[in-house]
DNA sequence: AGACGTTTAATTGTCTGACAAATGAAAATT
DNA sequence: AATTTTCATTTGTCAGACAATTAAACGTCT
């Protein structure tokens, strides 16, 4: 972990990769105390900002933490999901933003998730999934609620479908995929008939995961994905009319 | 982007913080200039260190790129689906290895996620993607090959089945599912008679897709997942079995 | 006037040395 | 023995400096 180029610029990208690797292969154990700034200046051969540019870095991907005081220094971070959770958010609401991701896109990638987590969603609900979903499903019906908050209440109610299948793993893959639709999702204006449309089918799914009902639980998020790049297609072709006429 | 209260502790976190905010606001543009290192010194009351280890920390998340010279400075970055690919994988890979995932639940949410692209493979496959699968498959029933390479070769099959689908987003997500597990993956040792089925399974697998039969080939995928759990769980009980005897 | 080499200014990358703040352990005191 | 004080260690921050890079501005020669 100390083989560093005669190449002298990019030094702290360097380390930081060396430090990565380690961690990565497992030379570095969980909560493991790296040598102190001063050390590991020493050990690199390279002046102390340079070291802490790169512990920087690290710290940015939650890979380590930092502490201070005598028995402080950089530790090995265990990397919690929820911490992934923020980071994976953060990411796939700017790849989407940046990449000029076309609404379609993005729902048929988040329904298609959806889907896949469906039938284990089905299989292991357990009452707390259902009460959650079945709260923002009656949230969603209140009639003052500002279109931030329904799609608010339209993400959790869809985390909580997630969440229901008991597979972390999926969970943190899926967190970034809904919530960075957050914000497309907002473009769109929802009439009080199409909100009633989406209560219903929310409603139905949560009464097909209740009953443990895979395929139907699936035809139900099938019609929603339907539904709801039909509303977006219907924005955008208002738009367009709109520019026409301008 | 400019407040900072007086905490003088983690300064160089919430500069890092003001600026990954006025960027996600769209305050900051794709490749905008941010100022020099020593104006955003100036601007934030802080020492020019302290504004490298935040902007550091962005770097580390491709949020910025940096470039030397007259010209140069800190630009904003067009975040690329292959430079979230890198991220996500380390990440998810950390996750895996440090929360005592099991194989079981890896495994789930990898299949789970692909037989929801499956659809969608069958759907919109080229004949680049087609070519690949039967490469990677051809490859796979070579005799000499390690069992490194034979995982590597798997995944590869399963890449080309995700980015078959023609949905980036999705391609994106389920980069990180499908790395990450191979580390998971090495430790089972494929016999010539598990390599045969699999191998097997992978071409009925390209077949389906070539055919765009979206049910035989979630089908096929079911089977391939749970003949992977049931490769993993003998090799959970021999190590247990071993370790009972000893 | 135009092509080509030179200078120059701006900017990042790195280094040195220093001090402040936090923190736990050791030492001193009650 | 309990509490307080001191102290060493470590991170966080600062100030100033120099090297390396880069493109634009300038000057020179044809």
């Amino acid at each position: 972990m100390k083989i560093d180029p005669k190449n002298p610029a990019d030094l702290s990208a360097q380390i930081a990769k060396a430090i990565r690797d380690a961690i990565m292969s497992g030379d570095l154990l969980v909560d493991e105390r790296l040598p102190s700034e001063a050390e590991l200046a020493e050990q690199f051969e390279v002046s102390r900002p340079t070291v802490r540019e790169a512990l920087k870095r690290l710290g940015a991907q939650s890979l380590i933490r930092t502490q201070r005081g005598a028995t402080g220094g950089a530790f090995v971070n265990r990397l919690k999901f929820e911490d992934a959770y923020g980071q994976q958010i953060t990411t796939s609401t700017l790849l989407l933003s940046m990449n000029d991701v076309s609404f379609a896109t993005a729902c048929e990638a988040r329904y298609a998730l959806e889907r896949a987590c469906a039938p284990l969603s089905a299989q292991r609900r357990t009452a707390d999934h259902l009460a959650t979903m079945r709260a923002e499903a009656h949230r969603q019906s209140q009639p003052g609620l500002t279109d931030e908050a329904f799609c608010a209440s339209d993400v959790a109610f869809h985390r909580a479908l997630v969440d229901a299948a008991g597979n972390p793993v999926l969970s943190y893959q899926l967190a970034g995929a809904v919530e960075a639709m957050q914000p497309l999702m907002n473009m769109i204006t929802f009439s009080a008939r199409s909100r009633e449309r989406i209560v219903g089918l929310h409603s139905a799914i949560a009464d097909a995961i209740e009953l443990q009902d895979a395929a139907k639980a699936d035809a139900l998020l099938d019609d929603l994905a339907r539904y709801t790049q039909e509303l977006a297609q219907n924005v955008i072709s208002d738009r367009e009319a709109a520019r026409a006429q301008s």
